[in-house]
DNA sequence: GTCTATACGAGGATAGAC
DNA sequence: GTCTATCCTCGTATAGAC
């Protein structure tokens, strides 16, 4: 990508995240950038077109965390649940310690409701795929006899995943206030224990 | 309150939950209450005020359902977890069917990074005071014998509580496409059976 | 309290020179 | 590709008549 265009492109993402796309002008992102109105036009064709290429950039880092299905097997087969998860939390961790990922989330929370296609990613791409991966991954710890088999799989990927979006949202927005991270972290690892332990045969 | 006064209230909290703050124009508002955008300054002083209004409002409302401390020893000694906590649900589904609840649940999602005052909110006072609530509702339950003292009651308050915001969330968002809720309606059914059963000496 | 009229800067976007 | 100049609409807000 040309260097401009990726400039307008992480000014924009950097704006965007704070005061929305509806809170951010052309003006602000070409001056940000060093740059006359104008010039914009000669990247996207109109505002919306940054936001589409935002959207595209997060949809492409997601499918960059993802496991692939192949070697998945092979990895559940060498580990136990509790480093199974620790390793996801700690790769996940480094994922967000990228400046640019958190503010794509946080465009993404923003825009959730204004935007049709910021809900469909959050809801059907982000969750929904998070959550088809994690089911199948308990229901092979099952089978391998590595989890308890009292329980639905899909339930599982609920009881481990869906605290940890809230508690991601939380780490966001005390980490936007510069706020201590540290308590909600330590919550973070605690909650994997809890989990481990229950779903533990 | 002046009914004129109410109506654009009313009118802004529905647009700016749909288009957020920044998206929303004093022109669509009094186009939306069938006024002057002139008239509208002699209700509020300029368009951020409506807002802090609105998150007055919120305030109130949460203060609204939450149970006086002085009643709740009463309240756990008549009932059993289980009982309890699908009461706690069933009052929530009972406020969250207010569709201003809704509209205002949506704002402070979208304002939380804009807004200082949203991200408060949410943070300290939201997630603060629920927390709070129920972790000394754990330990209470815990005194009775009607919990197992496995566990540190701030923890179960957040395995109890935190997968529900996520689904609360989410709850939303199909609602807002007018999409099925039944499978995440039965989620949380299904979220509370789990915890109780973990939970229970 | 509501209206008409108006101010005026900010908003997205384009034409055309270099 | 970038600039200057320009367009025209939308945005918040006020003055003053009724």
């Amino acid at each position: 990508m040309n260097p401009t265009k990726e400039k307008i492109l992480h000014a924009a993402i950097d704006l965007f995240s704070r005061n929305g796309f509806t809170g951010v002008s052309i003006r602000e992102i070409t001056k940000a950038v060093g740059i006359k109105e104008s010039s914009l036009y000669n990247h996207f064709a109109n505002k919306d077109e940054i936001l589409e290429t935002i959207l595209d950039l997060f949809r492409a880092e997601f499918n960059n965390t993802l496991v692939p299905p192949e070697i998945l097997d092979q990895i559940l087969d060498q580990t136990d649940v509790g480093s199974f998860l620790i390793r996801g939390f700690e790769k996940y961790k480094e994922h967000i310690r990228n400046p640019m990922i958190e503010q794509l989330w946080r465009i993404l929370q923003i825009e959730q409701y204004r935007d049709p296609r910021a809900r469909t990613l959050m809801l059907d791409f982000l969750i929904g795929h998070t959550m088809e991966f994690l089911t199948l991954v308990f229901t092979k710890f099952i089978e391998k006899g590595k989890v308890r088999p009292d329980w639905d799989p899909e339930l599982l990927a609920i009881e481990y995943q869906y605290p940890m979006f809230t508690m991601v949202s939380e780490f966001n927005m005390l980490k936007f206030d510069n706020r201590d991270t540290t308590a909600i972290e330590q919550r973070m690892a605690q909650h994997i224990q809890f989990f481990v332990k229950i779903v533990q045969p």
